[in-house]
DNA sequence: ATAATAGTGTCTTTTAGACAATATCAC
DNA sequence: GTGATATTGTCTAAAAGACACTATTAT
């Protein structure tokens, strides 16, 4: 906005605005999508990111968060929100124009949405399934673009903790980037790099045996939001 | 878009969508951008990014596109224009709810704006000063925010031939770099490092005598679009 | 003991960055 | 010639990646 000559609110067309959320998490050492069934048309019966409109007096951060609370049924949703992009192609929904402010959420290993709540018809897909399968409007543009996204910032920021939950060991660091990056990573490099990067890591002086194999060290996400030097995917 | 219930386009608040655009060009080695002064309230008598609403039947990189060539006063705007992100705090605007989607457009030197054109009014100013100086709405923080993309984008990708004009020789394009991340690159490695990456600079086989010194090669933009490895601004 | 996982050390290759040296122009 | 810019080469330090090796657990 803009230079433009007077303007009367009337004058220009109605646009609905809504924010559809790309949730990603670990469960099971796979990295899955929150995704709803539509109940209408159009597209009823498709998966669908969660999403919704934006209320007159609420931030578009504020509306994914809110958003990210309802669908996932959750008091409090730990991890990580970010704003991903817009999406506003005249025809790409139906009913009237929509442009939609898609936002990117990463988060720990959740419980599935229970059954009762408003969150029913929420489920957690693989993401590999989730490309694969059609998905409502231009929601595969969108989950592609989310998850290019979290891919690009495991390099070169702590994101990967987001994934975690509180407290966490180097190994499960680790799955977060081979789950996310889909290949794996030499566990002794790994280990030297982020053990390296100061910051990043925050040593709670316990450790913790998980089966067999000596007890690993549990560590905290440090204060470093950046990777210096970045870790890379493409090897 | 989602999930919901029913809904009736009535129900919802009416709100509008513009695009403002962040436009950078290198003029006399200088990184600058493109304002535009305002003619009316709010804001009347500040300088504001360019931009404007969204039709009907555009859609949102269509609508930036148009926006560029009207505000710049030219026909055909090379370089590269893309997202950036979107701004819709309610308050944002006085006068009513407007969600603005802002883009990046990156151009080589481009003429002044003309004074009986449609872009009079608009003009280009130093970014250094356009950051100190006040700005309309959240004009400061969008620019601010399209600044560090174009400083971060340049070390992984060759967007900084979208300065350049369609050919151009290896210290044009170091003249970017030391434009926009404001700091000198030491010339030898900065010619190593890009003429080392495959597909990045396409040999004219010409040559270009600039006044004194050894003339140098011509280069057209190659088809690469990354940079591996990147060029690092902290080094 | 054996298998499994955690963590350290070592080596090679690649790259960044400093900077010497050479090439080709204007003057 | 001198001075300026372009381009190539050389050296050192840092980092990536491969992988041997040690440490600590369960069985």
């Amino acid at each position: 906005m803009t230079t433009g000559s007077g303007y009367d609110p009337d004058e220009y067309p109605r646009v609905a605005v809504t924010v559809d959320l790309v949730v990603l998490t670990l469960r099971d050492g796979e990295l899955c999508v929150l995704l709803v069934e539509r109940g209408e048309e159009p597209w009823r019966g498709a998966r669908a990111l969660p999403g919704g409109f934006v209320r007159p007096d609420e931030t578009l951060d504020a509306a994914a968060a809110r958003e990210l609370v309802e669908e996932t049924g959750l008091r409090d949703v730990p991890g990580h929100l970010e704003q991903l992009r817009s999406y506003g192609d005249p025809e790409r929904d139906p009913r009237m124009r929509v442009v939609s402010v898609a936002y990117l959420a990463l988060a720990p290993d959740l419980p599935e949405p229970a059954a009762g709540s408003d969150a029913a018809g929420a489920s957690w897909v693989p993401v590999d399934q989730a490309s694969a399968g059609p998905l409502a409007f231009d929601h595969a543009r969108i989950l592609a673009d989310g998850l290019e996204r979290a891919r690009a910032k495991l390099e070169y920021t702590s994101l990967a903790t987001a994934f975690c939950p509180p407290e966490f060991t180097v190994s499960d660091l680790r799955a977060v980037y081979e789950a996310v990056w889909g290949r794996p990573l030499d566990p002794r490099n790994f280990h030297r790099k982020v053990t390296g990067t100061p910051g990043l890591l925050a040593d709670t002086g316990r450790t913790r045996a998980e089966g067999r194999g000596r007890p690993a060290t549990v560590y905290r996400a440090g204060p470093a939001t950046g990777l210096h030097p970045p870790l890379t995917r493409d090897g």
